[in-house]
DNA sequence: TCCGGAATGGGTGCTGCCACGGATACCGCT
DNA sequence: AGCGGTATCCGTGGCAGCACCCATTCCGGA
């Protein structure tokens, strides 16, 4: 009988320990291979255009370039490529947004080795994977948020809104904030007011953690 | 020739893909055998009561007992057991207070997985591990920090500065933080004036970054 | 025994954060 | 042509964060 060729995969995260670990897991699947590893989301970049890529897991927070930011230009550049996020935190507001940027699937790193697994090959497939904990867990607040205010889940960041948390999250006042983005305070004081009102926020420190959720800045 | 018996590792990380991948690293040589796994330091603790332990890989940043809370513990009720842990991030300075609770090793997910093989031996033969990376961006922040000020490694926060920190990182006000912890809105500034000062930071957010680098609270 | 650090509390004052309301201009979609 | 969303800016005002000064108590080490 005939084998079906195996799925060239692509491995990025920031971390080579963690590498080296899904590495071990996929590679030990004879349909699986990680043909390249890269450490940040420009490095998988580069690397995605000198192999040929069936499959690249990303990690949603690294350097240079975030595992979303890849993601979104990859799936640009190479729509037939399958995207697999890999996320630390199930409370992750940016799960939609990964869809949005082109991921077939997305997976907390505190599933067991086989979701991740069966995630690949479901990706793979064409077929779009949610692991089942993180759905119930992404449903549940979804469905709060909607009952207690029929807010959409579509109400995420705009690109200038992210630019703003992200200087937020470095510690950065809002002076500072306007002069590198050569805009008046009060505007930034105007992107932070709805910013906070989108998240439901109350202060920067809570902004802080979610632009570290959401890999925007290092911790 | 008689082999000497096999080192019998408990190993702790709150995800379950990152433990997975560590335990193929380690199992895969035959001097080393992942024995118990925790998701978190309580169980680790819990585990470490029941089984044989020669050594404990912990995970700095867990949920319920973070690696250096467990590793405090675990060197209190058995000194015999090595202890290396395990840090996502490299300017962290709680490395000398990991020293100071008990482990014998430090070591980063960036590192490779040869130097985890090789730092768990060494930790075992009873010799103190430090990744060489590790130690020279220690080192360097350390000449910075006596250059500038000859200030001392020690001067880590103490234990109710760090409920402090933590408190403030999880997004709560002066007045939220007095009420919990009983104490006056001016005694909570002052620790948050004295932490700031110690840490030479200026804001809230920069001491939330802090606090989740130190595994403090979850982003 | 005395000294230093930790923990507690107070006062004073400035600045920045944050809430609220309002305005203009642009752009894309219907 | 109108409508909604984004980005830009302004004013007013309250309160919290932060800096700087101070004192008291307690405890452990030199």
């Amino acid at each position: 009988m005939t084998r079906p060729p195996s799925t060239r995969i692509l491995l990025a995260d920031d971390h080579a320990l963690v590498r080296r670990g899904v590495r071990l897991i996929l590679d030990n699947e004879p349909d699986l291979t990680v043909v390249a590893e890269a450490g940040d989301g420009a490095e998988a970049l580069a690397l995605a255009r000198v192999h040929a890529i069936d499959l690249a897991v990303l990690d949603v927070a690294m350097p240079r370039l975030t595992g979303l930011q890849a993601a979104r230009e990859l799936s640009r550049r190479s729509p037939a490529t399958r995207i697999l996020l890999l996320s630390m935190y199930d409370n992750d507001q940016y799960f939609f947004e990964a869809l949005r940027a082109g991921a077939s699937g997305y997976v907390l790193k505190s599933v067991a080795d086989r979701d991740l697994v069966e995630a690949c090959r479901a990706v793979v497939r064409g077929e779009p994977f949610i692991h089942p904990e993180a759905l119930t867990a992404l449903m549940r607040e979804h469905l709060q948020r909607v009952a207690r205010g029929g807010r959409l889940p579509g109400s995420i960041l705009s690109a200038r809104e992210e630019e703003v948390v992200k200087l937020i999250a470095e510690g950065r006042s809002s002076q500072e904030i306007a002069d590198l983005l050569v805009i008046s305070v009060k505007t930034v004081e105007r992107h932070r007011a709805n910013i906070l009102a989108k998240l439901e926020m109350r202060d920067r420190t809570q902004l802080t953690r979610y632009a570290i959720r959401a890999g925007l800045v290092e911790p």
